[in-house]
This record gives structure tokens, sequence and C-alpha cells, in this order.
DNA sequence: TATTGTTATACTCTATAACTATA
DNA sequence: TATAGTTATAGAGTATAACAATA
């Protein structure tokens, strides 16, 4: 009784929701030994190489100062580099072994949308992401 | 471009869209003085007093040894009350302080679920908490 | 033996303020 | 003046291990 009136909230089941498949994406993405937050940065410099980390911290909504720490992860990790562009800002690009790890990375992001979406019931599934964006973008 | 590479993806919107909500579900709540698992778990305790820390937490999905801050939080506020069950147990309950703010407080969730709903387009408002309950019930 | 409540601890994520250097 | 990168710091949420006392 008290769990129906939980989950008769969009709001508590928004955040449990997001609570479950974040746990699942960052366990499956613990096994290429990256976090949800470093796939994502690497999503992104693989689709535009040269990107600074300002310009993605506005994408992702992460203030610049946390990109610092994760970037460094990345850049210990050998996974990117930086190529400066003018004397104050940095172009990121992914290293040979950036290119080399991202794919498998990316099929793992891939494959959990997929299995996301078919968790939903069919007649909910196409309503999932316009209701979500909704309520950020 | 990037943007909608990010937003085409289910799971991403469902962390925007959770983190979106959370901070002005916090923000409304921050003027009660209470954070959101503060208010959720004076709703059960309102809705099922007498129930123990460790069944609040087993319905939360709230670790044990968390409720302990969290308890002592609401317990100092002047909030709640314990009541001893037995040698091992207590009861937690509303205080007459506790039942004279937390009606404020329900306002504020039930208003926050009403708007979150509210910015999702009609046609997709019946699915959004199907969708989201398959996601982690 | 299992459960309740507790202490201690650590990690992740996020937010803010302030600084340097460059556009 | 605005922006890029950085440092330091703090709050919030969450996770694990271990313990004493009681069911």
């Amino acid at each position: 009784m008290v769990e129906e009136t939980l989950s008769s909230l969009p709001g508590y089941a928004l955040r449990r929701a997001a609570n479950a498949m974040t746990a699942e994406l960052a366990s499956r993405l613990a096994k290429h030994d990256v976090r949800i937050v470093d796939a994502t940065v690497l999503l992104l410099i693989a689709t535009k190489p040269g990107a600074t980390a300002s310009s993605i911290g506005r994408t992702l909504d992460i203030q610049r100062a946390n990109m610092v720490p994760l970037l460094k992860r990345l850049e210990d990790a050998g996974m990117i580099g930086r190529e400066p562009i003018d004397g104050k800002s940095q172009g990121l690009v992914l290293t040979e072994e950036g290119k080399a790890r991202f794919p498998a990375i990316r099929r793992t992001l891939e494959a959990f949308e997929q299995d996301l979406l078919a968790r939903v019931p069919a007649e909910h599934r196409e309503h999932l992401l316009p209701a979500l964006n909704a309520l950020w973008k």
C-alpha cells in the first residue's frame, strides 16, 4: 500500500528508474574501466574531434571545474590527448588507444539503450523519449 | 548535431530529466528546510506511523547505515520521535511539530508532481508513469 | 541464526569561489 | 571584458564492513 502510493508519483518513479538504469549502465561500463560520464565525453570527442573541455562541459552541463579531474582520468588512461588551439584553448582528441578502445564502449552504450527500451511495454515505448525530453530540454 | 545524438538516447534523457526534476524538487523543498529523501521518509511515517527504520529503508532502497544520519536530522529538527517496539526495534512517528509542518511539505510534493506531468505533452502524459515503472519495479 | 540499530569510512557526483592567463 | 583552464573545497548521495544487542 505504501509502495503503491510511491509508484503512483511520476517524480519518484523518474528518480527510481534513473537510479536503476544508471547503476545498470555503470556496471556494464565498468568492464571497460570507464564511468558513464567518461563514456559520454568519449562519445562527444569521437563525434567532434578537437572540441574543447569548456564546450563539452556546456553540452553535458558539467561545470568547467569538474571537467579537470575527468579529463585527467581519461588522459592518464591514455585514451585522449590535447592539441593546443591557441594560447588558451585545447582541442581534445582520441589517441590511438582511445580509438582502439572506444568502439567496444560505443557498442556497450548502444546495447544498453536498446535493452532499456526493450524493458518498456510496447504501447508506451515510443512515448518515453519525447516525454523525458520535455522535462529537461 | 551532437546534442541531437544525445537526446535521441533514452538512457541519457532519463538521467538528464531525473537530474533536472530532482534539482527542481530539492529547491522547492529547501523552503521547508527538508531534503527530498527527508520528505519521502516523512511521507512514509505519516502514512504508516510506527514503521521501523529498517522497513522504511527497505521500501526506499536506502541502506540501514544511511538511515541513521537521516533520521537523526529529522529528530534534531523535532519532526519525528521514536517509540520502542521491543528491545531492539523502534517505531517512528511524527511529533506534534512534525504533524504541524508535514501538510505544507505534502502539498509541495503534490504540486511538484502535478507540475511535472503538466510539462509532458498531453499525448505522452499517460504513458510516462507505466514506462518509468517498467524500468525499476 | 537472522535482524535492528549503529559507527566508521570512502567514493562518486556536483556546486561554488577564486585564481591565472589569454581572446 | 569575457573566456579557458585550473585549484581547492564542500555538500549530498550512496556503498561496504564491522560491531553489539536482541528476536
